[in-house]
Formats: structure tokens, sequence, C-alpha cells
DNA sequence: TAGCATATATATCAATTGATATAAATTCAA
DNA sequence: TTGAATTTATATCAATTGATATATATGCTA
């Protein structure tokens, strides 16, 4: 006996044979992406959420229990969505585990890394920032914390931390790169979060190669033996 | 004819005869900081502030009209506490205005305003972060954004673009050293909010030397001629 | 197409929240 | 010490918000 009522599905998955409930739970999902993380769990209401995605207020309640379950799913759903965006740099995480890297390996490997996470966290469409939805929850912790720290931001920390070390074959100390990783990290998802500001002097021009290029630089400042 | 309403005063002005009442206002406005600070407009409700203060509701109301009303003074505030702090700093910014600067010097003087940036935010006492603050309504604007932007993040912004500039002796452009302008305030910033969680693996240790120093690092590390 | 699971809509509730009317208490200066 | 200005407290309001009971409509499968 898991469930005593068993009318009125209390949850509906994400998977399922109605193609139309799978499409308005996307639709809802996807505006509540945005919302979200523009505004926080607190500045939005359940019920702008249902009118931009055009369902009555029960609706929400129907596919994902509450608000905060809503919320959860959009944290899960941003994890999924960086893994998938991230895949190609899928390699440099295991390479990392493989053996010790040449340092010159590891500068590269860290290059790419930054490439790849700028280039997908500014192409990010729709204006859904993921993050931004993460760098909030990190700062002030909400409902899915627990989530994105232990799926993304600790994980990512932990693996440039790691690549920041054999950078500078042992130069830094686990605490200085770990500095370094949380410092390079956050002065990308710091300029995503300014660029809707920046973009109001200097054009809405497309940032990703001046910001690769900068962090590009970062990396081959860090320290380096002889 | 200014006011109808002559009796009960509209606001409480921050300066005046009665001692108690600035006491209070201040003591509202201290807690109004950190619970703003660390939660943002909307999750903190005005009985939460009232209560944390030692206050009752309509407190609130007589020493500054609404929550939006504290909330822009908050906001004030964090705008003086900022002259305030970096105070020592205020050469840098003449400096810049005076005349062109040799790359060297420019260097030093990114490397100064950033250790005093750093130094300030890394220092501020009762886990009010002011950083916190002014990023969130940065990052997605309310009430206070036009006093932040024009006040702070503007003018700082467009300093350190300036000192990059010329610290690059003209290789980098506008753009360009906006981009890492903002790129380096951000980590600062983004540090800061990742020092709570960064705190749970590694100690709470005074970081402020590590972040210092990977800054100068960054400095270093721009582009110059030769 | 019959029938049941799924999906959407209406109306409403209870709690929270920002705000105010109003009264009591306190402070300070003459 | 008196008295007016200032400060604090009580009680309450109206709007918003998350949530649910309940009814209706729609889609899928046998």
């Amino acid at each position: 006996m898991t469930n005593a009522k068993s009318s009125a599905p209390p949850l509906r998955a994400a998977v399922d044979g109605y193609r139309k409930g799978e499409e308005t739970r996307a639709r809802i999902l996807d505006v509540a992406l945005t919302e979200f993380g523009n505004s926080g769990f607190s500045s939005v209401t359940t019920r702008q959420i249902a009118k931009k995605a055009g369902v009555n207020l029960p609706a929400l309640t129907y596919y994902f229990g509450n608000k905060r379950g809503l919320y959860l799913a959009c944290a899960h759903a941003i994890v999924a969505r960086y893994r998938d965006g991230l895949a190609p740099v899928g390699e440099v995480y295991s390479a990392t585990l493989r053996a010790p890297l040449v340092p010159d390996e590891a500068r590269t490997l860290l290059k790419r890394l930054f490439a790849e996470l700028a280039r997908f966290l500014l192409s990010t469409a729709g204006n859904q920032n993921p993050a931004l939805f993460v760098q909030r929850e990190i700062a002030s912790p909400g409902p899915a914390f627990e989530i994105l720290y232990a799926e993304l931001w600790r994980p990512g920390i932990e693996l440039v931390t790691n690549l920041i070390i054999q950078a500078s074959s042992g130069l830094l100390s686990e605490k200085e790169a770990q500095v370094r990783a949380v410092l390079m990290i956050s002065s990308l998802t710091g300029f995503l979060s300014g660029l809707p500001v920046i973009a109001r002097t200097a054009g809405k021009a497309d940032y990703s190669g001046l910001v690769i290029a900068a962090l590009d630089g970062q990396v081959e400042a860090l320290e380096r033996r002889g």
C-alpha cells in the first residue's frame, strides 16, 4: 500500500503516454525556468507562471505538486541542461581522473573547459539563464540548494581546482587553487548577471569571444614553475 | 502648502534632535541591511525585520514610509558605506582623471584598488554583505537598481576599464577592457557569494590575502606591449 | 464508440503580508 | 512641571498568494 488515494495522480512524471500533457508540462517548466531564473523563488508567483504558460493555477499543482516542487524541477532541469551542454568537455573530467597531467596539458584542458562553459552560458536562448539560477541559490540557499551544490557547484569547483593545481605543477596549494577556481567561475557567472546592464551602454553584441580571450589570459597567468 | 496633514510626520529624516528615535531608526536599518542583503527584497517580510529589530510593525512605516522606502534607504546606506570604506583609494580615481598614466602606474593603481576593495568587502562585519545586495540588484533590477547602478556599478566599471586600458598601453580596446573589468569585479563579488559555501568544506579562514594575490596575478596578466 | 484515465477549468479557502487608523507612552524644552 | 512633539503599541484592513475541492472536457485504447 503506497498511496491511500489512487485517484487524482499526485504528480505527473516526466514520461508518459499522453502527449498533450507532456507538452503543457514542458511549457510550464520552461516559463518557470525563465521566471525563477530571472527573479528568484519568492519574487515569482504561481499565478504569473500559470498565466505566462497559458494554463490555470491548479495545473501547476497537477504537474508539480506545489511551487517548491516546480522550483526543484527547474533545478533538476538545469542540472540536466548543464550535462547536455557540456558533454563535449566530459573528456576533461575523465582526463583529470585518469592520471597526473603535464602542466601544459592541464592549461589546455582548463582553457577548453572555460571556453565551452562560456559558450554554453552565453548562448542559452529564451533569456533563460541557468547560471543566474544557480548563482542565486548558492548566494542565498533556497529549496534547491542541495541539488545544485552537490550536482554542479561542488564538482565544478573541484574539477577546476584540480586542474589549476596541475597547471601550476603543484606550486599552488589546494586552498590557493580553490580560491582561483571560485574566482574564475564567479567571474563568468557574474559577467552574465551584468550582461543586460552592460548592453545598456555598449551594444548587445556577442561577447563570447572576448570573454573566452580574457579567461584564456587568466589561465595563462597561473603561476608556473621555471 | 506642501502637505495637507502636518500631524504624524510622514518620514523621519536621518538627522534630528530626539536621540532615541535615531537609535531605533539605525537599528531597523541595520537589520534590514542584513536581511535584504542576504535574501533580497521580496523574500524578506516587514514583520521579520520588525521582530529582529525589536520594534513593532508600524515603526517601519513611521521611519521609512514603506517597505520600498526601507529598501531604498538600505541602498543609500550601502553607497555611503562604500564611499567611506574606499576613501583611501579615492586618490586612484582622481589620478586616472588627472593625466594619462604610464602602464606600470596603472597596474599599481589597479592592484591597490582591488586590494582595498577585497579588504573592504571581506571584512564587513555582522554578515552584512553590501556586495551581495548590489549584485542581486544588478542581476535582477528591483527598486534600488537605478541608485546602485548610477552610484556604484557604472562608475566602478568605468574606473577599472579606464585603468585597464592604460595598463595595456592601449593594446586593449574599450570593449575588451570593459569585459575584463566586469570579469574582475564579478569574480570578487561572486567569491563573496560563494564564501559561506566554501567555508563548508575548507575552514572559515581569512581569505583576503589569497584573493588579493589572485587578483594581483590577473592584473599582471593583462596584455602589455613589448 | 464506449469507457476510463488524463487533462483543464471554476470557484473558493486560509494564511500571509504590507499598510493604516488610532490610542498610549515617552522625550525634551520652556 | 507642563505641554506639545515625538515615539511606540494595539488592533485591524484589504490585497495577494499558495493551495484545494470539485466539476467539466479531452484523449487514448479496447
